[in-house]
DNA sequence: CGGTATCTTGATATCGATAACATTCGATGT
DNA sequence: ACATCGAATGTTATCGATATCAAGATACCG
């Protein structure tokens, strides 16, 4: 069957490739008139408008999304742009870019707009180029990113951290926020003597511990900071087994990742401890694994859904030339077991 | 420094946004020979074409992607539409739309083609009707997918399972092989009681279980089918648990999924089992949690990047009109401690 | 009934790149 | 020396939609 399909193309136009200027012939009326009765803002009278559609509803009409285009020199498309091999810093395993990437491709489909993903490599294709905005997931809000940016001159915005960097427009959780609210929980419960597991160098890990730190601080209590580089299930179990082996007292655990969350449940639970009873454990990013890991895990919760709309919606503002500013989404701390 | 955008445009063209004309007149030639000399295959004398090539890069020429598409005829665009909402059938919590999509915009980006992300909704967009051909992700090949078919008149891609409909192109990992190999190494560690865990209704699931219990019955083996709706660790932990209550004798257990082993293993640790001693467990996907887990999970790893850059390729032969053929991608069993 | 305001529609030019056909020029053969 | 061939480049037309400016139709006013 579709062997012929490039002669098709050659050959015939009809192939369903009905043009503005077929539809106006079929109406009796000119093409400028049928574009205008198409478009939403057109000024047509409603009589001609009806017809125009339904005729072109009856013969399957499409857009040439190409000529309109070229014609209005833009390209409706936002540019994502996705680190998606899994890598030290992010293991894949959480749903993260995904829920992301759903999120936009929503918002974006409502205000009639494209996504167009490609990877870092990809980012210099002429598609790319010609997107009228770029939206940067998982690249760690500076190095490359600025990089990026000064090539493509293109309006920007980035998933992450509002760091130091202040150059871009950055939406990203309230780390500080969600390191906070696990310290609160760990007060509230009358923990003197916790623990934080993570990697301080991370700018959005950076941002949680800050929070968690801080809080504390102000009910007298300094926690026990494990800088953990590894982002495993592993991992989190040999630190916090490290622990135990050289009798540290402790009796919290705040993990940046389920993951590690999840280990260090596991080497307290192989080491006879009860969770939450002695010691009580706090994940971060409350990923459907955490949930379903037994015990139900503790976690801070981060809406990315809401993420990725942001996200488009400052990107499509930035193209349209309105003021933008970076934004920070509440994060909340999921309780359930440990 | 956004403000004034808008009229940029309108005002003064140079913007950066140079053109095939601009790069003529300053090169001393006409439009097509700019065209030729940047193309691959043009015909154009060597010195011409370095001479063109060096003054686009210099002054940062950047092709309209619009024009050419317009006057090519096609969009250099392929469409993925992914089902990015979480469901019973689909935690979201495994990397495998992602690292999909990774091997997807790759082998696209190399044929210079783009990569037009879409959820279901936004499947009727006129940029997604104007694509080359469609790829679909996680739609489980049967009912909606044929639906697209018809309405977008599309060449398409489908990933899952080469079902009984055999109408579409379809590419997916082999997982009756998948199941046949857990089978395999069951019987090479003398089980005799094996327990298989999962939804038969599913279609990629129902091959997983085919292969599972056609091997097995070459060796006189019967399995215990556990027919399982959800995927939750914790629906894992249940199953098991209320085998061991029932006292039931088995050895061995086959999940279709991590999570759903890793709630087994769980099940059978916590009521004093040894695992893989006295019950050894194989998991489903190889995800990086399970191989983080611990015990670290013997699962059936399926190789989904390149199972992305082969739906890439047909869709691009698919559209060219070449004879293209559904395809399996061999599984393979990665033993781990479990 | 003439004249102006309003509404609706149309003719033309244009966005930027490329295919098809035309042309120029030097080289080669006899 | 002339005809012919082929390489290199140019001219023109075109892809499909829309902004701009102009014109026709209708209504309303005094």
């Amino acid at each position: 069957m579709p062997k012929s399909r490039r002669n098709d193309k050659a050959a015939a136009a009809p192939e369903g490739a009905l043009t503005m200027a077929d539809l106006a012939r079929l109406a009796g009326v000119s093409k400028i008139t049928v574009s205008r009765a198409l478009s939403e803002n057109g000024i047509v009278a409603a009589g001609t408008r009806d017809k125009v559609r339904a005729l072109a509803a009856e013969h399957g009409y499409k857009l040439n999304v190409s000529a309109r285009n070229l014609r209005l020199r833009q390209s409706h498309t936002i540019a994502v742009i996705v680190e998606m091999k899994p890598s030290v810093n992010r293991p894949m395993s959480d749903p993260y870019p995904l829920e992301l990437l759903g999120g936009i491709a929503q918002e974006l489909a409502t205000a009639n707009y494209s996504v167009l993903l490609t990877t870092r490599p990809g980012a210099l294709a002429p598609a790319v180029q010609a997107a009228d905005a770029v939206i940067l997931l998982g690249q760690g809000a500076r190095q490359q990113a600025v990089h990026l940016f000064d090539r493509l001159r293109l309006p920007m915005v980035v998933w992450g951290a509002p760091g130091a960097d202040e150059a871009h427009v950055v939406v990203g959780s309230d780390n500080r926020q969600g390191g906070a609210s696990a310290a609160e929980r760990f007060v509230a419960l009358g923990r003197h003597h916790p623990v934080f597991l993570g990697d301080t160098d991370h700018a959005e890990m950076a941002e949680r511990h800050a929070g968690f730190v801080k809080h504390l601080k102000t009910h007298g209590i300094a926690p026990i900071i494990i800088d953990h580089k590894a982002f495993t299930a592993e991992s989190g179990f040999e630190a916090v087994a490290g622990l135990l082996r050289k009798k540290t007292r402790f009796d919290a655990v705040f993990a940046i990742n389920d993951l590690l969350a999840m280990g260090a449940v596991r080497a307290l639970i192989e080491a006879g401890l009860r969770v939450p009873e002695d010691v009580t454990v706090i994940g971060y990013d409350d990923t459907p694994l955490g949930a379903a890991f037994i015990p139900p895990l503790t976690s801070v919760h981060q809406n990315w859904h809401e993420g990725g709309v942001l996200l488009a919606r400052k990107a499509l503002a930035l193209f349209r030339g309105e003021k933008v500013t970076s934004e920070t989404l509440p994060s909340r701390l999921v309780v359930r077991t440990t």
